[in-house]
DNA sequence: AGACATTCATAATGGCTCCTTATGAATACC
DNA sequence: GGTATTCATAAGGAGCCATTATGAATGTCT
């Protein structure tokens, strides 16, 4: 039983080169290969496909039918697989692919346009999908099950099989009412704020911002007598411009300007960092460079 | 230096069952190898692209994203291959494929429409290039230079390096202009044309028509007073009508029915060969099909 | 016409690739 | 924690593909 192999990619570009070259002499040194190795791979081709390709005489090559064929079919695959490889070393190298980045809430209006746009200008073959306003625990879900190559979150949430980079360190500011009797006083006093109802990000392990408002206030020395909770921080924001009470928030929130409200600076360096997070053991080359960009974004 | 291969094809079929199966074992089985022989090859493939294409562990297989881009590809290929190994076949059976046939003046009007009838109904891939009214040796050279694959002409023109095939012999029948005395009277003895002008194929190499009349006449007793030389078949058909003289031509030139024109058969059993010719070294499996084709079509 | 040069096919051999069996390591499951 | 499954690695053998050497055919030049 002669053992029946395939057509073979080999064969296809050696094919082609004669048939471009109408020579067994020049098309071989083409391939830098011998002459008799060309002849042999061509005749097995031939018995493969059942049919022969070239007429040859001793002083002449020249394609068949079948041959001129086979031609176009031969361009096409030897394309193709040209396609793959340069696809597959873009994806090697970073230079494309789908990138899926989660921004928590207080980075949503600040980081994650300038990451957009940044990525759009230097990394066009990449496809970014971003989500904004999403809460800490969500966000770690979401890059342990692959939902999210890359999160933007608040620190303190460590976690098993996350790589964790440091972004920046924000102050926070207080956000009032633009008719509160404070919103002129800058820099306020943590302290100042004893008495009021404060708005703020939801309790438990859903919000890294919750315990350390809290905290905040504790070290102040007075805790909130009313609490809001809310999810989104441009919901917060808008609250507070309706008079539901004041809130404190990463100086970057200051970028979502809303009539009606006005940040003041703490007089405390009360902060929280802001942290890059990636799946630790396989990050996609395209998540590399999506995470470089997010931290020369976040830099200057 | 690590001896940079290209991708081949059956790295991709390798690919392409791992990624369906999600399981080296099944893969391979279905490969007919053993399971090291596909990781080893998977392994190499990733190594020429540059890139992982599964994530292993060895409880779980499964595509990285680069992988589930290839998949793309691979289908691309393996198609492609496959559609090039089919068109390669039915051009080596003889099921597809193009071919060139010539056809002498007198058998355009009779054999021609039939061999495109029964091609376009018996064999649907092939492509025909058809052409009428030509004079032998313009077929004979035709068929030497590559012009044609097959040609139907008269027989007496042998040549080198073409097969002849008999293909039916032809009675002569006389044309005559309907309002001739003699146009009623069937079987017609040649000799009684003896005196009228003739309208006859061109003389010399050009036509092997004119040297079977001249002798047919000569046989007879007679040589006809004048000759009128012209081309094509219809047209001599025409200037009979016409009453520019009588002719000799072979009976299935009567599918060509005209006013002012009758068929009479001769008395004698005057007869002219048709053939079929092909170019005896290389000639198409398609044009062997539609050689069939034609020796069909002739016989009924 | 004959000698020559060119070119493709074939033969024989060697190296490399690919496949095989055997074995080890890791992970899920009981 | 033991066990079974599964993938990777190692080592060896078979086969494919390459090489060099040689022969046959054809076109060309003297």
């Amino acid at each position: 039983m002669s053992r029946m192999g395939s057509m073979e990619l080999r064969q296809v570009r050696y094919f082609l080169a004669l048939a471009e070259e109408c020579h067994f002499g020049r098309a071989a040194a083409r391939l830098h290969v011998a002459q008799p190795a060309l002849s042999q791979q061509i005749k097995q081709l031939e018995r493969e496909l059942g049919t022969p390709l070239f007429h040859r005489s001793t002083r002449h090559v020249e394609l068949t039918e079948a041959g001129r064929e086979l031609t176009g079919y031969a361009r096409t695959l030897l394309a193709e697989a040209e396609r793959a490889r340069v696809h597959m070393q873009e994806l090697a190298t970073g230079r494309a692919g789908r990138v899926s980045v989660g921004f928590i809430g207080t980075a949503t209006y600040d980081v994650l346009p300038r990451v957009a746009r940044t990525v759009r200008a230097q990394l066009p073959d990449i496809t970014l999908e971003l989500h904004g306003e999403l809460l800490t625990p969500q966000l770690v879900d979401g890059l342990l099950s692959g939902g999210y190559d890359l999160a933007v979150f608040r620190s303190g949430t460590a976690a098993e099989g996350i790589d964790l980079t440091p972004l920046r360190t924000e102050k926070l500011v207080a956000v009032l009412p633009s008719h509160h009797p404070l919103a002129a006083s800058a820099p306020l006093p943590l302290g100042a704020l004893a008495g009021e109802p404060f708005v703020i990000h939801p309790a438990g392990p859903r919000s890294a911002m919750h315990d350390r408002i809290l905290t905040a206030c504790r070290e102040a020395g007075f805790q909130p007598p009313s609490l809001v909770e809310v999810g989104e921080t441009a919901t917060l924001v808008v609250l507070v411009a309706a008079g539901h009470g004041v809130a404190l928030v990463p100086e970057s929130v200051q970028s979502l300007r809303l009539d009606g409200v006005t940040y003041v600076p703490l007089a405390e360096q009360e902060t929280v960092d802001l942290v890059l997070g990636r799946r630790a053991p396989h990050s996609t080359a395209a998540a590399q460079q999506v995470a470089a960009v997010v931290e020369e974004c976040v830099r200057e």
